[in-house]
DNA sequence: CACAAATTTGTCTTACTGACAATAATACAG
DNA sequence: CTGTATTATTGTCAGTAAGACAAATTTGTG
């Protein structure tokens, strides 16, 4: 049940209040890097430490839509642009110092991030690489480490048996930038010819053009061929990608 | 951020109140059929319909912890016997005609339910087959048809990868005891010479006694061995298992 | 003891993966 | 124009796992 049988014992009004909260892990792919959208808290408390942007859940709205609102406000990231989803919730009695706020989590993955603005709520934004979140480089305000390490294996997961790197990447792109944004969230390598294959027998991506007469693009070697991921299709890979348990590690070096 | 930066527009007291449950979606087989715990509704709103069971979070407890508490206040389980995991928060504004309800959803799943307890909350509390939910035999109060499908689906998709079937079966159970579970859930059959291989390399489960010399038992045929899940072990599997669509439906007979 | 029932093992074919070699297409240096 | 470096793409081959299906094992029962 939702709501209880004995409102004498369970009246809602009777408890202190409880506020609800989004936060959302924005990931992108920059200079190579795995990295996450964090803004610097203006106010306390932690004020001047890192934290995943987000903001109340309106009277009027569900989570989902004030996910997409503070998406938009807060990094500029237009909601149809990325791909955003519900992973968790958080709600310790004490993960906020002032009052109860229980947050729902969410992650976000898109390809090009309108170039991080300050302003707006936060006293600034900036992309983190995951890298150092992740070696503890960074410390977060309230729970939101846990929330990054979640957020960051769900993207990891998710990974395997859908078509969600495309996200990361412009609607069209070549096999090579789908199989450099695998090396660099799984943080492995993978064999270039092998996975040629696995995407060209995969039906959900579709080849647009055979060879591409960029401007930009690698300047050197055989130009690739463009691909996108079919519109109708379902996101479901035919064949999932399994990671393989420390096959490389790229950071090494 | 978790709260506002302006607190003159973000005050949270400005916000009417926000209750937080949580639902718990408890699943179990019981003749040969995956069912679920529901309980009748004892007051309005939806007096007389079926719900998931759950309750308010309180103040001084984590949603896990209001989530294990209800589940055993309501439905007899022992937490420490059943495996309870989060999967999602529903939150829209008129999913309760009341006030402003925002549920984080949990699925359970054990092996034995201790003869369903009416009493309690509930007016009565029994399990329904999930088939008769999902072929929208029984309408559910509030927004509970969508968390049950998005339980079910959860449930359905962690077998593919770790030992979850083993919490539909006592500690020791045989091969076939848990090849019934997969074809249950899932709704299919499977080669039972091929599941056999299946566990047997995997490193998760364990033998325990090469014979059993049961009194129950199927009185026919040659006696199973019984296995468990080794305890230290992380429940993944070493090879998942992969859901072939429509492989059989054992329910079209 | 023959037979039925259920478990367990084996066989064979096919599909997929990983490693790695070979070929194709382009830019650039000379 | 030619050769070389670079990147993309195709091909090969062996190893692993899965699905189909047959056979053998172990027990209860008539």
């Amino acid at each position: 049940m939702t709501l209880p049988e004995r409102p004498s014992e369970y009246d809602p009004r009777a408890f202190p209040p409880v506020a609800v909260t989004v936060d959302i892990a924005v990931m992108t792919i920059r200079s190579n890097d795995l990295q996450m959208l964090l803004i610097e808290r203006g106010e306390e408390p932690f004020r001047g430490t890192w934290a995943l942007p987000g903001g109340f859940v309106r009277p009027d709205e569900d989570p989902a839509g004030a996910a997409a609102r503070e998406l938009a406000e807060e990094t500029g990231v237009r909601p149809e642009s990325a791909h955003l989803e519900q992973f968790g919730s958080y709600g310790d009695p004490h993960r906020d110092p002032r009052m109860r706020v229980i947050t729902i989590a969410y992650w976000a993955v898109c390809s090009e991030l309108p170039t991080p603005l300050p302003g707006g709520d936060a006293a600034s934004a900036d992309l983190v690489p995951v890298s150092k979140l992740e070696s503890g480089g960074i410390s977060l305000a309230f729970d939101h480490a846990k929330i990054v390490r979640d957020a960051v294996e769900c993207v990891r997961a998710k990974l395997e048996t859908t078509t969600l790197a495309a996200r990361f990447c412009p609607t069209e792109f070549t096999i090579t930038d789908l199989r450099r944004v695998y090396e660099t969230v799984w943080n492995t390598t993978l064999d270039a010819g092998n996975f040629q294959r696995k995407i060209r027998y995969n039906s959900v991506f579709e080849l647009v053009r055979p060879r591409r007469s960029d401007q930009e693009a690698p300047l050197r070697g055989r130009p690739a061929s463009l691909w996108t991921v079919r519109a109708d299709a379902d996101p479901t890979l035919d064949t999932p990608f399994r990671r393989r348990p420390g096959i490389a590690d790229r950071h090494s070096a």
